[in-house]
DNA sequence: CGCTCATTTGACGCATGTCAACGCGCGTGG
DNA sequence: CCACGCGCGTTGACATGCGTCAAATGAGCG
């Protein structure tokens, strides 16, 4: 589906090139919208940064110096209240974007959970840069606007939806994602731990572990093991995640 | 503060440029990215259409036909599970955009609060003409990451916040809000309903109730009627809300 | 002045959070 | 290679905050 990636320029001195052409995500990241030559001004000005598992690549309330694309690993986006009680925001796929949502500060903090690999944009310069490629600007609105979409599903889920319809919600959108990235076989990798999800979902680590089980034995999925869930009876958890 | 808005140009034929002119939200809209030239385009598109209270100006799941600039009275965005539990997703307040947040179809309903009046723009030439308007593009980014910003701030009130913290948070926000827009006295008028700020706030109407009665009777709020409140303290509303 | 609808107040039960113990898998070191 | 220990996940027991149901109060309007 996009074949042309190795398509040989001799002509051309292309400084970062190699980096784009190996990528592992361009064909769902932002870059996407460019043709090859938007996308070499674009790399000449990332940084590609590694990030080891646990480490905070940036915090809530910092200046917002970069905007990122994440090309391997997971992150989690989070935000904390004084006393400690965390709500995670979102979880990032190979693709995304970090760093798109500001006030004039990182409105949460991200986090790698495993080794991440990501390429950094000084956000300044991409910004300038946006003027001058008018298709990266379309496509981070599309972006952005899929993301608030995501946001508002995300509050029908937090504000309206039991613990039970919360994790059948949860797995059934991982799934489809799956599905939707070609996957064929009825099962989800878990990159995150059951504190992460209950913080996702808005609820505690005791009931997300209850929840799991009660599923299991309900017949509506199997647990290969913590972090693997394979899902016997797809239709069963979408009507749970809505509600039915 | 926009004094300009009354100059004579003798010289042009302006089609709808009276109506531009006499907006009350120019100032705080998304065309205030554009110039009177830039201006005069998007107006070509816009059609001006008024609403009763209570009227559904579009529903979840309608093709997204129109992009809207709300010009006079409050929205209320709201998604609804299958067997009636509601979830509103945000209040728009004049200058205020609907419709941006979608995935081929609108992700929620909007509906009147009170008597409204809006600039309905067809998507489709919206979308055409910002690819000749890369301020008004750049606006809605702006305007897109400011809304996402606000959304993830809802996810950690819907996931972590005591019912008390998150009606001091709704107050606390309006207030805030007001005074960005120079209001001087403290004080919140709430155009909406006690059972739209419960589906807002992840609640229900009876403690939302509760929770204006315990902050009045700890001196935190003085209820000069149900859609009125007087802030005495408006510290400790703040630090209530930040859940210190 | 009385009706209606929104809001407030009251009583009660349950779902879910909290606290606590247990199990299991994995990595490490002997 | 095995034993141990640690961290994560699971299960259990219990308490309580909030949702549910029900009734009373109050404001707005004809």
């Amino acid at each position: 589906m996009q074949g042309s990636a190795q398509t040989i320029s001799p002509l051309r001195i292309v400084p970062r090139a190699g980096l784009c052409d190996a990528c592992q995500v361009r064909g769902v990241a932002a870059c996407s919208a460019l043709d090859n030559n938007e996308l070499q001004r674009l790399a000449s000005i990332v940084t590609e940064k590694k990030y080891d598992s646990g480490a905070t690549i940036f915090e809530q309330g910092d200046e917002p110096a970069y905007i990122f694309n994440l090309t391997s690993g997971h992150v989690r986006l989070a935000k904390t209240l004084a006393n400690g009680r965390r709500q995670i925001i979102g979880f990032v796929y190979p693709g995304g974007m970090l760093g798109l949502a500001t006030h004039g500060a990182y409105v949460c903090s991200a986090e790698a959970i495993g080794p991440v690999k990501l390429c950094r944009f000084p956000r300044e310069r991409l910004l300038d840069l946006l003027e001058e490629l008018p298709p990266l600007k379309t496509r981070l609105l599309d972006i952005a606007a899929d993301e608030l979409a995501d946001a508002q599903e995300q509050m029908l889920l937090l504000g309206r939806k039991t613990p039970l319809e919360r994790v059948a919600s949860f797995l059934w959108r991982l799934y489809q994602e799956a599905v939707r990235c070609g996957q064929t076989e009825p099962s989800i990798d878990l990159p995150m731990g059951r504190t992460d999800i209950a913080d996702y979902l808005g609820t505690t680590i005791e009931t997300v572990s209850r929840t799991f089980t009660r599923l299991r034995n309900d017949g509506l999925i199997r647990l290969e093991h913590a972090n693997k869930v394979i899902i016997l009876d797809a239709q069963g958890l979408e009507e749970i995640a809505e509600g039915l």
